[in-house]
DNA sequence: TGTACATCAGTGAACGCGCGTTCACTGATGTAC
DNA sequence: TGTACATCAGTGAACGCGCGTTCACTGATGTAC
């Protein structure tokens, strides 16, 4: 990802070559909290990565390329949470507040993959649109498996498990986008928020499970 | 909105002039599903509208200040939606089921006046997120306002209301931003899964209001 | 080890395009007298 | 009613710019003999 990481073999009167991964970490360089990848010109990122524009074609067969591999970049560190939020839950502690601190620090993590989610979820071409739901898709699927484990565990049934996931998947996505706009000092404020928001949700669904029974015995 | 229904005053051999609310009508049409603001060119309004380019700065100071006007407009489209849910909800129906009913239908209206909102929120300059979010917490604040009141005729008391307020407006919209990308027969799905969250968030908060209850007492 | 050669990531120049913005203009409309 | 005039929403032409993409090229590297 860092670039010049690489000795470059030896001879260093030509310049040094670059690889697809200099390209995305000039991407991302780019990609501040307010641009989406649409607004990206290849000559930009050809720029930013110091070398001219037509070199970009040897490495990416245009901008879209490029995009579907900053997307599932992004994927990647959603995963990056929920396995992080596992180990952590295993040392006891609450697996909400874990799952969301863990969110929020992947969310300010220096490589703002998780801002391309966000963005590209909504305002992206069809295909970015497909890609992000894809991956968000991939993590409610995981959640839900958590759900029904710790549910199991602590004896009480949960109600629709796969619509929990969901509920709470969007909900701090869509908080996470509003929070990115605040300063640093506040994100403490939105990690409580969300944490109630989640509390009252899983009650819920406890709730919703235990009418469901109460009917299904009636 | 519509364009030539004033009748010019008589002779038409000059081209009708054109108004501000027929350059928004334009870009309305332009803004489909996918489209956000920024990527409008003045230039291709303007086509839209049937001027010539630079005619377009005798009603708007620049883009910027269209899209000003197009979130506004977006904003007294969520008004409508508390509005009517209130209207609706005085003939004895389910307060959740009503309002999530009017959020979709206000959705897919024909001016895809919500849309602006969702994209904007997420994706536009800090000015227009600043204009989006002033839109969306005015809404927050009278949803607020209708839970409280409904609560109370319940005579169930609600933990946070503010909070919960803010959670079913972002969900809403957030799981609104997916549908727009589903075909119209599913909408019904998306509906009932949402009213299924509402009420897990709505259980929730009163479940968190008799534990706060339980606590004070003790 | 030395030589000939294929490969391929890099390059500079050029293309046509749509863009935002400016300029000086035109001519219909409404108003003052 | 008729005339002179100010207003102002419209216009066509032109500007310089950054864009994506193409072309024929260069020259370092690795390989075959």
């Amino acid at each position: 990802m860092t670039r010049l990481d690489t000795p470059e073999t030896s001879s260093a009167s030509r310049k040094a070559t670059i690889s697809r991964d200099d390209l995305i970490a000039a991407a991302l360089r780019l990609l501040g909290p307010h641009r989406s990848i649409s607004t990206l010109s290849l000559r930009e990122v050809a720029r930013e990565a110091d070398i001219a524009p037509n070199s970009f074609y040897r490495h990416f067969r245009d901008m879209d390329a490029l995009a579907i591999a900053l997307i599932e970049l992004g994927g990647r560190s959603l995963r990056t949470i929920i396995r992080e939020a596992r180990v952590r839950v295993r040392t006891g502690r609450s697996a909400i507040r874990t799952s969301i601190e863990t969110f929020m620090e992947q969310l300010y993590a220096d490589e703002r993959l998780l801002h391309i989610l966000l963005r590209e979820g909504i305002v992206g071409s069809d295909a970015y649109k497909a890609a992000v739901e894809r991956e968000l898709r991939a993590f409610e699927d995981e959640l839900c498996i958590d759900l029904v484990r710790l549910s199991e565990a602590a004896g009480k049934p949960i109600h629709a498990p796969a619509l929990v996931a969901t509920a709470m998947t969007r909900l701090v996505f869509a908080m996470g986008a509003t929070a990115l706009d605040l300063p640093r000092e506040r994100h403490g404020e939105v990690v409580e928020q969300l944490v109630t928001m989640l509390r009252m949700i899983m009650l819920g669904a406890c709730e919703l499970a235990t009418q469901d029974d109460r009917s299904a015995v009636s």
